[in-house]
DNA sequence: TTGGGTGCAAACTATTTGCATTCGA
DNA sequence: TCGAATGCAAATAGTTTGCACCCAA
C-alpha cells in the first residue's frame, strides 16, 4: 500500500524549482506552505494551511498565507473546491476529479475523474465555454433526514 | 410563449396555505419573502431577496430574510446552491437539477435532472449515505485560458 | 540595491446571535 | 394572552487590503 508523495517535504530544492517553473518567485513562506501543501493528496482550508504552517515556528502570516493560495491556484498549482458556504479548500490534486463531501465532518474525498462520465449534458448557454466541471456528492453517516437531531 | 408561475404574487392565500402546509407560520415577513423567492425558477442570494422584498417598502430585516431562507431550505421549499465562495444562492426549484454557473457574471442556469446521468461513481465511503449529488458546470464567455499542463 | 513579498492590523462582507419588542393563533 | 417571530445591532468568521519593512535576485 503505497500512498502517493507529490513533494519529499525535506527537499527544499525541488519545491524551489517548482515554483520556479511556474512562474512563481519562491520565497521562504511560498516554499514552507508548498511543502505543507503539496506533499501529498489533500484538501486544506486557508486557515489549516495556516496552522500546519506555523506549527513549527510562527513565520508566515494569514494574510501570506491567503495571498499565497490565491496565488498557486492562479498558476494551476493547487485547485479551490467550494462545497461549503463558509470557508474554501484548496485541494492539491489538480487532476480532473470529484468530490464526496462528508457533511457531517466537513472532510472531503476524492472520486476519481477516470471512472466518472456525465451523460446527456447540454449545450452550455451560448457563445460560452466550459471552463471546469464539479461534481459534489454528499453523504452522511446519519440516517435520512428527522427534523430533530 | 408561457413562462411557468410557481405561485401569483397576489394570491396570499396560496402562499399562506403553502407554508402552513410545510410546517411554516406564516407571518408577514415570511409570506413577503415566499411570494418574492417562490414566484419563479429564480437563483438569488440572500442579499438580493432583502433588497427586492424591500423595494416597494422597509419591512424586512437582513436577519429575518436570512432566519427564513435558512428556515424554508430546512422545509424543503427552497434548496441553497453553493457555487460561489462568496455567497450562498437559495433556488426556488426544489426538483433534482445541476447548474451552469457563468464565473463571469455570477448567474445560474438550471440543468434539467432528468436528461443528466451519472454514470461510474463508486461507492460512497463505508457507512455514508448519498444525501444529494450537486453538478456544476462553470462556464465563461472568454476564451479558455492557456494550458500549463 | 530594489522592487516584489510579507506582516500586521484594520477593513470588509456574508452570516449569526442576543435580547427587547411585536405579532399571530 | 403568550409564546413565537422580528428588528436591530453587535458579534463572528473568512477573506482582502493598505502600508511600512524586509529579503531574494
Amino acid at each position: 500500500m503505497l500512498h502517493q508523495v507529490f513533494l519529499d517535504k525535506s527537499s527544499r530544492k525541488d519545491v524551489v524549482k517548482l515554483l520556479a517553473e511556474h512562474g512563481i518567485t519562491p520565497t521562504q513562506q511560498r516554499i514552507l506552505i508548498a511543502q505543507e501543501m503539496l506533499c501529498k493528496h489533500q484538501h486544506l482550508s486557508a486557515d489549516q494551511v495556516l496552522q500546519r504552517v506555523n506549527a513549527h515556528s510562527n513565520t508566515v502570516s494569514k494574510a501570506t498565507v491567503y495571498n499565497t493560495l490565491g496565488l498557486f491556484t492562479d498558476k494551476g498549482l493547487i485547485k479551490e473546491v467550494i462545497v461549503d458556504s463558509s470557508k474554501v479548500f484548496y485541494d492539491s490534486n489538480t487532476k480532473p476529479h470529484h468530490h464526496f463531501y462528508d457533511i457531517d465532518s466537513g472532510s472531503l474525498h476524492d472520486i476519481s475523474g477516470e471512472h466518472l462520465a456525465i451523460e446527456g449534458l447540454p449545450e452550455p448557454p451560448p457563445a460560452m465555454t466550459i471552463k471546469d466541471i464539479d461534481v459534489i456528492v454528499r453523504v452522511s453517516s446519519k440516517a435520512s433526514l428527522s427534523s430533530t437531531d
